[in-house]
Order: structure tokens, then C-alpha cells, then sequence
DNA sequence: GCATGATCATGC
DNA sequence: GCATGATCATGC
């Protein structure tokens, strides 16, 4: 490793000790990357040009370069701890067993999250099917010890003009741990299983398996399959950056009611979870909301049947401390008498000037449904109409029917979006009827209408042009703005998904 | 009975 | 005030 710091008495740090590191580091808090990388370029590291030539390093070529490949990563590690950023399987900071990671946090309505996931390292389909225990994993190596640099992105501006705001040394605590090591399992049991092209980000709870490549076309073969998988690595989920965030780093009001106690014992999560639902199995919704003392008030909330979840997971509030950092999304589902679901999953309202720009391997879409794990409370109804607890089931979309089904819906709305074929037909009544993909044309999603009532509209992309079926009958419409749509998934195709347990009576 | 369009209601 | 999750209403 070239360190030009190893000549300069200043700045020195020991890199075999941890604190020294980080206590480096924590010189960055205040400084623009910018300022760190004219530090380097124009000021001391000139006086050990000579001494870093010795060891074949090309200063200059490196640093003729306005940007930095890699982004804020590499700058830290290049100009300011003075070792030339590598890929390589062991830790950067190799004496000290301490990994460099360098990522943006943003703000949102209420407070700060991290802005995306934080990638670790890259999956090896062929070393990890190897690896035995998760103590020797290359995984293991990259985040037992980790130095967080954090700074804020704001749109508009250049991250490069951001500021280091937080340094600091990082290491899962105990419990996240046994949850990391339960996704790790996960993830190497699929690649031992031959599917590693159908690894999917919703498959786990704060390590995922995330895409990573130049291109969306880029391939990888696997060691126990023909079929070419998608590169992908190891990263710690944006709802898990955020918890570490508000939690470690800038902890705030923020608090979390965890499902899972020390006391627990070591489980997995996911049976836990469910086996403390399955106790309640069969209980009317009457008989739960007595038992959890739910109010008549309360009894009214929309969200009744998810809150009775979390009471019956032990939680007095509605949010779940591992839901949260998984960004595990809770679902209620009603089967009826006649064993059919009569909902639709809905999901938030897109926006026609973001979806015509998008590509789907970076839908905001497509993104949710790979990334989002679901959390389905399911509920039955008897006879007399009366709902009973049916129990609960982890889902994440299977990787055929996103790439499949849901593409094919996406890919049509969008295009109709940007052409501006919504094909309106306003009738007597004026209702209008629109040309977006039909829950009849599709066995897993579709386009409806989805917000306060048809006036509620978003923007179109300029210059749109909508086709009118019927002449001349614009009514409210006009060539801005459209009612908002959403995209829904077929209430068929969320009882496909269902455990064969719900619908066996 | 179901598909489609429309709207409600709570919580942040 | 509005996003979000949930549900209604009508016509075929």
C-alpha cells in the first residue's frame, strides 16, 4: 500500500490502530471533498511525489482527472488517508482489519435518512457457495469494522461540495448481527440452490444482494447452474443505513420498539414472527381488539388489522424496530367467504413526469417491488361475515413475475405516458375511461385511478399532447395535467402468492 | 360477480 | 395539506 502520509510527521496515523484511524478521520468533519482533494493535489503530496514515483504509483495520471471514479470513496482514499483505492476482497485498512465506506445521507420530511444502500463487496458466486461459516466469509472481513464518513447530498449540488460531517467507527451490534448472518445464509443457500440469476434484494431483511454492474446486461456464470446471473453484491439495505444513521450517528428523538429480545434466545426471525402471530389463530377480530383493549375509537382505524399484528408481536406503537430497518412493509389481506381476495394491493401514486423519464432497470417501481420485503396479516372471513386470524407469511414478488408481468405493465404505461395515448373517453356521466393497462390484461398487475377523486391530478411531461377519443370533450381535462394513477397488483395474483395453510379451511 | 373508475379516512 | 392505505359504486 503507497501512503504518501507515512512521510509526512503532520498527518501521520498509524494504520494498525483503529482509534488512530478514525481519529484521522474525524480531521475531515468540516472540509468539502473538494477541499481535500486540492489539499492533496496542490499542496503536500507534490513535496512526496518522488517518494511515491519510487513505489510505480502514477500520481499524475490518477489526479489528472477532474472527478473521481468510485465518486467520494475513492477522493477520501486517494487524497486523504493516501492509499490508491482498490477492489480488493480484504479489509482497506488491512492491519486494522477497518473498511473505508464514504456515503451520502439526505433530507426528508422528518429528520435526515441515509440516501442509499451501502454496497460492501462484490458476491463471488463461486467463494461464497465455498465458504463454510459466516466468521471466515469475505463478507465478515468487509463489516466487522467499519469507518463511516458521512456527508449530505442535496440536489443541485455537486457532491464534490459537500461536507464530511460524521467520521465514525462502525461494528452491527449483537442482535442486527444474527439477523445479517440470517440473510448471508439466505443469499449463499440460493446460490448453493442454482438460482443466483433469481437473488432479489426483498429476499432479505438488512443485507441484501443488490445489483452491481456497468451495464444492466452484464452477466455472471454461477457454480451450480448453466443460467448466467446478474453481478451482484453484498450491501446493507437504505432502511438499515437510515437506522444507523438516526441511531449511531446523529441520534435524535427516534426510537425503536424491537420485536426481538436478548432474552428471545437465537431464533429466526421470520419463524418467530410468525409463530407469535399463529397464537392468535382463529380469533375473531372482535375477540382480538378485547384482548388488546382496543378502544371503540380505535377500533374504526383503517389500519385495525395491522395494529392488532403488532400487538400481538408485543409492540405498544405501530412501527416494529426490525420491520423498520428491514423496510419491511406491512399488509393486511381479507380472503372472502367464497375463498377470493376482493381488494387490490394498492400502492403510492406515480408521478407521469418521473415514470416517462425512467428506465425500468431504475423504475421507482420496479425498485420498490425488488427491494420491498412484505409483512401479509392474513384474515378470513366466516359465515357470518366476521374476520378471523388466518396467520402470516414474509412475501417478496418472485424475480420471473417482476421481470415478467410486471415490466410488461410497467413498460406499456410508461410509453403511454410519453406519448400522451391515455385515449380519454369522458361519458354522460363524466366518468372517464383511460387506455392504462387493465387488471384483465395482466395476471399480476395493473393501472386504476388512485387519489382523492378525479380532480386530484399530477403534471404530464411538457409538450403533451392527449389523444381524445371523442372530440372536442375536455370537460376538467387539459393537456397538463392527468388524474393520478397508481400501480395496483391483481387481487388473483396476491392469492396465488398465499401460503396453501390460509386457503385450506 | 367482477372489472374499472372513483373516493374515503387516517396519520404524519 | 396531502400521501398512503383502504374501500366503495356502478355497469357490464
Amino acid at each position: 500500500m503507497v501512503r504518501y502520509t507515512e512521510c509526512d510527521e503532520k498527518d501521520k496515523y498509524d494504520d494498525s490502530n483503529p482509534k488512530n484511524i478514525e481519529d484521522y478521520g474525524k480531521k475531515m468533519i468540516g472540509h468539502t471533498f473538494r477541499e481535500l482533494y486540492e489539499t492533496a493535489k496542490d499542496g503536500e503530496i507534490l513535496r512526496f511525489v518522488n517518494a511515491v514515483r519510487e513505489s510505480g504509483y502514477d500520481y499524475a495520471e490518477t489526479h489528472a482527472r477532474p472527478e473521481f471514479k468510485g465518486g467520494m470513496g475513492n477522493l477520501v482514499e486517494e487524497c486523504y488517508f493516501g492509499y490508491k483505492a482498490n477492489s480488493h476482497a480484504e479489509a482497506d485498512f488491512t492491519e486494522a482489519g477497518v473498511e473505508l465506506k464514504v456515503t451520502p445521507y439526505k433530507r426528508v420530511k422528518k429528520g435526515f435518512s441515509a440516501k442509499e444502500r451501502l454496497v460492501l463487496t462484490m458476491i463471488n458466486y463461486f467463494d461464497v457457495a465455498k465458504e463454510t461459516t459466516f466468521e471466515i466469509s469475505h463478507l465478515w472481513m468487509k463489516i466487522k469494522l467499519m469507518l463511516l464518513v458521512w456527508y449530505l447530498h442535496e440536489n443541485g449540488v455537486n457532491d464534490i461540495d459537500a461536507t464530511v460531517d460524521y467520521v465514525q467507527l462502525f461494528t452491527p451490534p449483537a442482535d442486527d448481527l444474527e439477523i445479517i448472518k440470517g440473510d448471508y445464509k439466505k443469499i449463499v443457500d440460493k446460490i448453493k440452490d442454482g438460482r443466483a440469476h433469481e437473488l432479489s434484494e426483498g429476499d432479505t431483511m438488512y443485507l441484501g444482494a443488490c445489483t452491481k454492474g456497468a451495464k444492466g446486461s452484464d452477466r455472471r456464470e454461477q457454480p451450480f447452474s448453466v443460467t448466467l446471473a446478474k453481478p451482484r453484491a453484498f450491501s446493507f439495505k437504505n432502511s438499515y443505513m437510515t437506522y444507523i444513521l438516526n441511531q449511531y450517528i446523529r441520534p435524535g428523538k427516534v426510537t425503536y420498539e424491537p420485536i426481538l429480545r436478548a432474552s428471545d434466545g437465537l431464533t429466526d426471525f421470520e419463524d418467530y414472527v410468525m409463530c407469535k402471530i399463529d397464537r392468535y389463530q382463529q380469533l375473531s377480530l372482535l375477540e382480538l381488539c378485547k384482548l388488546f383493549a382496543i378502544s371503540e375509537k380505535q377500533r374504526k382505524a383503517k389500519n385495525l388489522e395491522a395494529m392488532l399484528a403488532f400487538r400481538m408481536l408485543g409492540i405498544k406503537g405501530n412501527h416494529a424496530e426490525e420491520f423498520e430497518k428491514a423496510g419491511i412493509v406491512v399488509k393486511t389481506i381479507r380472503i372472502d367467504e367464497n375463498g377470493k381476495i376482493k381488494e387490490n394491493m394498492s400502492f403510492p401514486c406515480f408521478n407521469f413526469v418521473d415514470l416517462s423519464a425512467e428506465e425500468w432497470e431504475n423504475s421507482i417501481f420496479g425498485d420498490y417491488l425488488r427491494e420491498t420485503r412484505f409483512f401479509f396479516v392474513v384474515y378470513r372471513k366466516d359465515f357470518s361475515g366476521m374476520l378471523h386470524l388466518c396467520g402470516s407469511q414474509f412475501w417478496n414478488i418472485p424475480y420471473a413475475d417482476l421481470e415478467g408481468d410486471v415490466r410488461t405493465v410497467w413498460e406499456s404505461t410508461r410509453d403511454i405516458v410519453r406519448e400522451g395515448r391515455m385515449a380519454i373517453h369522458i361519458d354522460a356521466k363524466g366518468t372517464v375511461t383511460n387506455n392504462f393497462p387493465k387488471q384483465s390484461q395482466n395476471r399480476v398487475a395493473h393501472v386504476r385511478p388512485h387519489g382523492r377523486n378525479r380532480e386530484d391530478t399530477y403534471p404530464l411531461p411538457e409538450g403533451t399532447c392527449l389523444q381524445v377519443t371523442q372530440g372536442g370533450v375536455y370537460g376538467w381535462v387539459d393537456d397538463t395535467r392527468y388524474t393520478k394513477q397508481s400501480f395496483w397488483l391483481n387481487n388473483s395474483y396476491i392469492l396465488s402468492q398465499l401460503n396453501r395453510r390460509f386457503l385450506l379451511k
